[in-house]
DNA sequence: AGCAAAGTTGACGGCCTCCTCAACTTATGT
DNA sequence: ACATAAGTTGAGGAGGCCGTCAACTTTGCT
């Protein structure tokens, strides 16, 4: 790759970070080759669909997000480390108008990396008992669209009351407040199914 | 009004619900216009803006979401009226997309029958001590959009998990499940802000 | 029957976004 | 310095939806 292509790719994909961050995933590709510096057929060269932008700007969440979970996968407590692990990734979201609009529909969850992190996190508090025995992997979308669509819809009117429903969600999932579930859990293939549409 | 012009407003009226439930309150208008055998100039005429639209099309459940309220009044367990509500209103989300898309953006507030009938339902619940003391009637925001977001991510997959989901959520919502809460709840302002936005 | 008012029609201009491609510019190795 | 591959450009065609309006049709009153 040539060092000028190179730049050219650097500078789309901070540009596509902050407008994604502003406005969220379905901006106009223009806006984002606009504040690039870059001509729209350059973007569409470099990119030649959204989601490989998209893909691209956002790289540096998941990496953030495995670190995340390691870390708490290391706390002592393992329903502390739950909560951490989801009180940081919603941080993450309410900072990030794009990032909330992805993890409501990636949930990570395409990332083996990820998967499999979240599975341990999971697994691993409800086995120690703080979390309710009853809850899944698969139960982690509830929390995640929950969290998602209030960020999304008080964004623009306080950055910190998601926190209170988060609060509201999390005394939810205590062993303690557990009474029988009317459902099954969603199966790891339906799960699959409703990701792939998305 | 002319014989006919009452004649094709009904039309417009059922079709719009039909198509809205189908696929969204986002559709082109000329699919509704289409399915009532009807012009486009003659919804135009008819309804100026889609929210007019919409308006007439979910009348209907206006009312019908009344009745569930009366209703949860009267049954003798105030908790009990208030999960009754909470469900039959997820319910008549989950079999309508359209409905699902206008609950979880108009929450029934603006109707001030609605505001005020939710709000007894949740101050009864409250007061009676199944409902944790410091859930708000703007917390029923909360609750709604987690609800809408979940039935609009499964509803090709499972007509029914959001049951699941809601369960978990109303865990959260019993007084013996409540650990004190981070932030304070949204004001009545805060929330007219965030629903005038959309 | 005849007529004015009411209502309907649908082609059309406007707007927006997508994505392509032929012409042009730049980087790099020799 | 130059050739050539690599990269860039942006105007423009395509497609979708919106909302209008002048010409036409229907209703209902007298």
């Amino acid at each position: 790759m040539r060092r000028d292509a190179e730049l050219n790719r650097e500078r789309l994909v901070t540009a596509a970070r902050e407008v994604f961050a502003e406005r969220g995933l379905d901006v106009a590709l223009d806006a984002v080759a606009k504040r690039a510096g870059v001509s729209i057929g350059t973007l569409y060269n470099r990119f030649p669909t959204r989601g490989e932008l998209v893909r691209a700007a956002f790289a540096d969440n998941v990496d953030t997000v495995a670190r995340l979970g390691e870390h708490a996968l290391g706390l002592a407590d393992p329903w502390d480390g739950f909560v951490y692990f989801v009180e940081q990734v919603s941080q993450l979201q309410a900072a990030d108008r794009g990032y909330n609009e992805l993890a409501g529909s990636s949930s990570a969850e395409d990332l083996s990396r990820g998967y499999d992190l979240m599975s341990r996190i999971v697994a691993r508090a409800r086995e120690a008992g703080g979390l309710r025995a009853d809850f899944t992997l698969e139960d982690m979308a509830f929390v995640t669209w929950s969290i998602t669509r209030t960020i999304e819809a008080t964004a623009g009117t306080s950055t910190t009351v998601w926190r209170r429903h988060l609060a509201l969600i999390l005394d939810g999932l205590r062993a303690s407040a557990a009474h029988p579930l009317p459902e099954p859990a969603l199966s790891r293939e339906q799960l699959a199914d409703i990701y792939r549409d998305c």
